[in-house]
DNA sequence: CTGTATTCTGACCGGATGTTCAAGTTTTTG
DNA sequence: CAAAAACTTGAACATCCGGTCAGAATACAG
């Protein structure tokens, strides 16, 4: 409630608070992740953080709760982690970048990615009003960006919405079906070359479809 | 209600249980792909089947003997559905059908798509082992196809199995994930000219990439 | 040290869910 | 028609899970 700024107490006041939310969330992504939503227990959570379950329950009041705080640490570090276009570099380094992250992501940090999954075909509401408050602007500025870069004759027109939605399919496959991904790739875990063979073939790809990479 | 005469008595000694077994697996799937494996009820498809609950467990012993018919009648109905590559036809025309057929499915069947990406989200062995028994030894099949067009000049080398695993993962997001698709086109649904689109951007891509079509 | 705020936790509760069962009804068979 | 097989179904059961709560333990302030 009152949160005294005179001196460090503040932080000594939520310490404790800051520090098991922070295990409970990590953990609870996790397990998320691992189990799927519906299928995931408080009691889980509890075991594998090391508390009681009511604990989980005094910091987050249901579980409910405690999926939305998870999504919103992750859309929060997606938003962080992601560069903006920079309309001067031009369409080849911001979409070969883009491309790059985006994948990064997958690789670095696959338990996100699947919950935002799983969420969103679950149709999380919280998931969806969020994409509807945040992306549709943001889609919107960087479709202004490529809408010029098209203008200046540095690439060539393409169907904007259709292009980010293939370039997220194509890079969060490689973290929410790495189960069939593995299967495929006929290997037991995904290494860092694989990413870069993605990497190089995505990019490519969509590079040739904006008319930028000679074949 | 009969449409029998008195042979084929092996038609009719399994009519009521073919038909019954049927129209729980609609069900299901449909109620799996809207409210998720594990939120789904065994009285929820009871209910929406119109049928008491202990009906659906004279047919299937348990939620997950059911989950597996529902993932099994899925595997088959997109086994039969999509047309193998036939080697004279050649790339071009090989790859364009196959993500028209794959699209098509994702319009008109997103429910099969959704429960099957949920079940392999989920790690489902029974999802694994059937990739690992089947489409392994598929993808080798067409990976053998694409290296002769190579050979006779007629694409260029491409890694086979990143190639699938993006064409799989561009046309099943318009039904997996058809939540945020929406949000970002703007649209209440999906009508046909959005896969129409679709189709006409990712084909190119598709073949841009193995150097087919002329930019 | 004393009092207050915060954190911890075992025990419990109400409700939902998968599954079983036994007694019924209908269909098939001979 | 009569016996057998297949199907139906209401009711009950055992389990599990999210959530509550009261009181103990701990941290903090003055």
């Amino acid at each position: 409630m009152s949160e005294s700024p005179k001196r460090s107490k503040n932080q000594l006041k939520t310490h404790i608070r800051a520090q098991n939310q922070a295990l409970i969330l990590e953990t609870a992504e996790r397990i998320f992740a691992r189990q799927g939503l519906a299928r995931t227990t408080t009691q889980m959570i509890a075991d594998e953080a090391g508390l009681p379950k009511a604990n989980i329950h005094y910091y987050y009041r249901s579980k409910k709760d405690l999926l939305e705080a998870v999504l919103e640490r992750i859309l929060q570090l997606w938003l962080d982690s992601v560069s903006q276009f920079s309309e001067e570099l031009g369409p080849r380094h911001n979409l070969t970048r883009y491309i790059s992250e985006k994948l990064d992501q997958s690789r670095l940090n696959p338990s996100a990615s699947k919950v935002f999954a799983m969420a969103l075909i679950g149709e999380e509401p919280f998931v969806l009003e969020f994409l509807r408050r945040f992306f549709v602007d943001e889609l919107q500025k960087e479709k202004q960006t490529l809408d010029r870069w098209v203008e200046q004759g540095l690439m060539k027109p393409v169907p904007v919405e259709h292009l980010f939605i293939t370039i997220w399919a194509m890079t969060q496959t490689y973290a929410d079906f790495d189960g069939q991904v593995k299967v495929l790739l006929q290997k037991e875990q995904l290494e860092e070359s694989d990413f870069d063979d993605a990497k190089q073939f995505i990019t490519r790809m969509i590079l040739l479809s904006c008319g930028i990479e000679e074949v």
